[in-house]
DNA sequence: TGTCTTGTTTTGAGCGCTTAAAAGTAGTAT
DNA sequence: ATACTACTTTTAAGCGCTCAAAACAAGACA
């Protein structure tokens, strides 16, 4: 691989000279720039990133830490910041923590061995001990997707309002006409989707049974089991609030074997808006969460605490939406 | 951030001594390592990756170039290869084409400056020309779901049998004792599939109307569409093998639509086992495809290119699996 | 003709680490 | 006491690039 060197041999000039080319950050005589610019593509050269990351002190990575891509929201929400991150010529340093707290901490310290410019740590991928202790360490961290943890107050962040998620569903059904509303949700994980809910009844002045609020485990099953629950209570709910379309899709599919029309009999939404909430039948109401806005925020926050070169504690709340579809 | 000097300081040595310590080169008196250790946890040095990349010529980095991540199959073989290459102590730099070679080459130029250890091309995700080209400048690459294209054969590759899947789908719809058997499959991108499907017709002596062969996008959709074609045929197909599960899953909801049983009217088999696949109603007969071997291996072959300072094509072909459910 | 400017290029140090070779430091054989 | 060995540690030269400061050139000005 050629160098520096190597091209300012070949036109007669210094590294240095080449570099200030390169950079652009001294003026260079224009005649002398050609010849440089020829000498580059004569010999082929390509910057070494290394190098210049060692030099510079800026490598133009971002470390992206997240829980799993097997879910399909992280998937989506990666894939959007890749793209964001690429639009700014910075990479990307890809660390899953599988679910698992030590395996994050793990990736953590070997990311922080001066590697990448900042970090994106999302959906608690790590423990909050950890994410505050790399931000005291000077580094520019964003967190995305974090829950309600209070030491993390105090980082950026750029999350969903889960808690909204769960009040407009629960709005729309009692618009609808409902009163009799139950709900599927996973526990820690969609509290705040299930305060919502609560916020939603309350304000409606609306009580249920105890037993109207069944846990699942966000799975296409934990659905279906908790539906068939719910179907057996007398009388049984008008409508479901799902925490998520998986979840939504397996009560959908409950129902539909049980013979109980949707949206008539019983009303169903979910939370997510999947490619697959379109085509259930019927297709699935649901709320849409602004995957790519997130995904887009927290690359313009990193990338903006890292040219201030000191992060302002924002914390921004992406607001979803409600799509009605034929579930409700 | 302290440095290897800061700890040389500290323990009253030198900073070869230090990085002696820390690699275990050469031998260190263990009173002096000892020493050593305690200076590095009291400053609480961690080694500058960069530094060391660019003085060993070595970053520990693979970078690992795919399509997109919303196409499950992708993220669930990314998530296995962060997994794979971490157990090497190996990091992963994600960069995605979403879907435009041009993308993808971009990419590949920017990575190629020196950045990483080795490469891990996924899916087309570039033209097999850049690759050919990053192979020949002396990378390490190794190439995985790439397709026919004779232009890659000199690289090495770890692939799924996909004509197999084919094959294997139609010999079983055969073994049900179907004659009239139909496809749905998106080309090019699926055409071995078709071809092993087409393997297994003439195997067996049948044939069918040229129109049984359906094109699809891979989408829900697109099998929706195609499975209506199909059934408004005289006389329809009594089996359907379908190039994915999303466009089978399609297929089984016109079905359903349509007051057609599956399996006893028509049956359909998929090929992926997505997750979802297990809950169709009803449950969807499909082709396993080994992810987790596919990941592994990729990761052990770049690592094993990297550790031999040259690559030897390899390549490997892995044999999908026949999931029998309830729609055969 | 000498001194300033202004514009352009070079010098040289340094980023933090690795590594081969040199230099010490015993301990053992002669 | 001297020469050899076997260990340990240090020296010093990079890896390829950036960047501030110095050096140089040439035209402008007095």
């Amino acid at each position: 691989m050629a160098t520096l060197a190597d091209v300012a041999r070949v036109a007669g000039v210094t590294a240095a000279t080449v570099s200030n080319v390169l950079t652009g950050r001294v003026a260079v005589r224009e005649e002398t720039r050609q010849k440089v610019l020829a000498a580059i593509t004569q010999v082929g050269y390509r910057p070494n990133l290394v190098a210049r990351g060692l030099a510079g002190g800026k490598t133009f990575t971002l470390a992206l830490l997240v829980p799993s891509l097997v879910n399909p929201f992280f998937a989506e929400v990666v894939e959007e910041m890749e793209a964001a991150a690429a639009a700014h010529d910075y990479q990307l340093l890809l660390a899953l923590s599988h679910g698992q707290a030590s395996t994050g901490t793990r990736h953590l310290e070997r990311l922080a061995s001066r590697w990448v410019d900042g970090f994106i740590v999302m959906g608690e991928a790590t423990t909050t001990r950890d994410v505050v202790a790399l931000a005291a360490s000077g580094q520019h961290v964003v967190l995305s997707v974090w829950g309600e943890d209070p030491a993390a107050l105090t980082l950026p962040s750029v999350d969903i309002d889960f808690a909204r998620a769960g009040e407009i569903a629960t709005q729309h059904l009692i618009a609808r006409g409902h009163r009799r509303i139950a709900a599927i949700v996973e526990l820690p994980v969609q509290q705040t989707r299930l305060m919502g809910y609560q916020r939603a009844l309350q304000a409606a002045a609306i009580t249920v049974p105890q037993a109207f609020v069944q846990r699942g485990d966000s799975s296409f099953v934990s659905g279906q089991q908790a539906m068939r629950t719910l179907l057996a209570q007398t009388p049984p709910p008008t409508a479901v609030f799902a925490g998520n379309d998986a979840m939504a899709m397996g009560a959908l599919d409950v129902l539909h074997d049980a013979g109980v029309n949707v949206p008539t009999t019983l009303a169903v939404v979910g939370v997510d808006d999947v490619l697959l909430a379109e085509h259930t039948s019927p297709p699935l109401t649901t709320i849409r969460i602004p995957k790519r806005e997130l995904a887009r925020m927290a690359v313009e926050m990193v990338l903006a605490s890292i040219a201030a070169g000191a992060s302002s504690p924002q914390r921004h709340l992406l607001a979803p939406t409600l799509i009605v579809r034929q579930s409700t």
